[in-house]
DNA sequence: CGCTTTCTGCAAGGCTTTCGCAAGTAGCAC
DNA sequence: GTGCTACTTGCGAAAGCCTTGCAGAAAGCG
């Protein structure tokens, strides 16, 4: 658990709410700020939903996690190292199934020639309807 | 201006807060309700935001209005025979470009034939940095 | 051990969106 | 034109989600 180095060498203090929140993060793969304090609750009964926030918002600024916007409302969180994938989040029956981002190669290659708009395709989810639903 | 014939063939009434919500979210591109209701006000003075709200969802239910996610929080509403462009987000200056939707061909297409996944890429944002920006 | 700075918990507040209800009115038949 | 019914509107209240201010707690450092 390298953990602590990672925060401290960001110029963050090391709380127990903190490591918390990043190893929720972690865990869960990707969650919503009220799955992650659930998540946290686990060992941690007392956390506050806004010390939640303000330590994603912190985790992010540092470059440990980032967010996605994967439906109405909400963001959703991700540990950094794991932003490798696209989400596909169908509109029928709600699943976020992920694929590389090596499928959207071209795509952003296309839009990086013809616009010189250099994208960032983990952001916003990729919407539409899932094999399941077909 | 045959926006009678239409609203009424989808059997809705045609009332002038109706009339002006569509006519609205037409010549603004894309607006957030709040913006479409601040249009609608130029004429109609008295228009409920909630009013707003419910046209929106009543003209995306018949096909006339369409939602995408352009960024954090609320949703922007386009008209619906505009929907043929993706919406490029620059994450700095928060503009919105738009591309054809020929651009993402390729990438439908990747998405269907490997993941059967049948992709609406106008629903979501592409997140990037604009040219300008660069 | 004590000091400084950052972090947490709590409570209040803001903003966007939704809902229930009573009054208003569009569409239709006569 | 008149009247009826069902759909719409406006209004107020409320739900959700996220942010903010503040006082107390505690991490890090000498």
């Amino acid at each position: 658990m390298a953990e602590q180095h990672e925060l401290r060498d960001k110029g963050l203090r090391l709380t127990p709410q903190r490591e918390l929140v990043l190893s929720a993060v972690r865990s869960l793969g990707h969650a919503t700020p009220e799955e992650v304090a659930e998540r946290v609750r686990q060992t941690h009964p007392g956390i506050n939903l806004s010390t939640v926030y303000r330590n994603l918002e912190t985790l992010e600024n540092v470059g440990l996690v980032q967010h996605t916007h994967l439906g109405h409302g909400g963001a959703t969180y991700h540990a950094a190292e794991e932003m490798t994938h696209l989400h596909l989040v169908c509109g029928k029956c709600g699943s976020v199934g992920d694929a590389p981002i090596d499928a959207a190669a071209n795509f952003v290659q296309n839009l990086a020639d013809d616009y010189g708009f250099k994208t960032d395709v983990t952001h916003f989810a990729i919407y539409g309807t899932c094999a399941a639903c077909v």
